[in-house]
DNA sequence: CGACGTGATGGCACTTAGTCCCATCACGGG
DNA sequence: CCCGTGATGGGACTAAGTGCCATCACGTCG
């Protein structure tokens, strides 16, 4: 018999979204969260490294992009490597198993300033990773981070789309529609 | 003789960014900054909802934006309404004399998270601004974000520029060209 | 078989951001 | 001369976040 019942990151971030499901973020104390995960507030605190963190994953997408794309073969277009960069997250991060999830986690950060800071900052991340990629297969540094630009905007549709109602699509072939949309769309603007 | 000296919030503002530059962000507390200004911390917090928001001008940027946008031509292309657009902020509020007091700011802002977060914010309510300015105007929905996001795009470099070296242009001068380069660069991605 | 290091946790004290409410007091108008 | 108004002062309070030390199951090593 283990002495601390596993997963306690896992436990922590599934009472924080009940929690605010339930009561809404600001209403939620941190003491709470952690009281219904069986824990206390030091051990919250050790796992994540500020209440907003609890619905974020912490760099993990922004470094599943810059991996995928750095094993892509090199005479891809800009273009094919972001369609890829998507897919990988829809195979590896936006599984079906977490639609769910998502679905109730972007309810809560809808309503809540605070939040939508730090979904602000993860998306610049996410800008920054892609270009990033993009500058290191050669691609010059004003279209890169325009391309990345086209990826992040199709990733948000995407997601919003995806997590939205049960369309029943994997997040890649949504995200790979949007982006199609997405470089339509640039040339009436 | 008035009870108070006029301009608490401007002086507010400048003990914030002096103290900042001094000691960093997250070593200056709320209470010396208002004590720097001659207050106290309840007044602080009258004036800002934050200790971030004191480096922000809260939706000010957005609203000119929006404003600026209503007033032009119905026949302009969407790309003609965003250098209009930036034009307006260059000649309104990214003026010669605050570009001092924006190169300090910046610095201040890139070596902290927590306020890379809100300016993260800020730049999605602008980007916001600029969509619904051109959604009201007929552009659909899509071209509108991106062009958008084009805009936001330009007025970061701008910025950026601007306020780093003493370049000496106007705002809306280097805004321009940032928006040239970005238009010139997105058929390469 | 027993001592020991390790790692995840509990617990407590502390600082600071942010909220609330009430007191104060110059100013202008009646 | 009195009174309402508005910006400020001040103090109590909550909650986020930090730091440090204690605890104790587990595996390992002697």
């Amino acid at each position: 018999m283990p002495r601390w019942k596993p997963d306690a990151r896992v436990r922590l971030i599934a009472a924080a979204v009940e929690l605010f499901a339930e009561n809404g973020y600001e209403n939620t104390t941190v003491i709470e969260i952690a009281e219904r995960a069986g824990l206390t507030k030091s051990t919250f605190f050790r796992h994540f490294p500020d209440k907003r963190e609890v619905l974020f994953g912490g760099g993990e997408v922004a470094a599943l992009l810059e991996r995928a794309i750095e094993d892509l073969p090199a005479e891809l277009t800009p273009r094919e490597v972001i369609a890829a960069a998507l897919d990988a997250v829809g195979s590896q991060t936006f599984t079906p198993e977490t639609r769910e999830f998502s679905a109730r986690r972007r309810a809560v950060i809808a309503d809540n300033p605070e939040l939508q800071e730090r979904e602000a900052l993860k998306g610049l991340s996410i800008t920054a990773a892609l270009t990033d990629g993009l500058v290191r297969r050669g691609v010059p540094e004003l279209a890169a981070r325009i391309a990345a630009e086209f990826g992040a905007l199709a990733m948000d549709i995407a997601y919003e789309r995806w997590s939205g109602r049960g369309c029943g699509d994997d997040f890649g072939v949504v995200a790979r529609r949007a982006l199609d949309e997405v470089y339509e769309a640039s040339t009436q603007s």
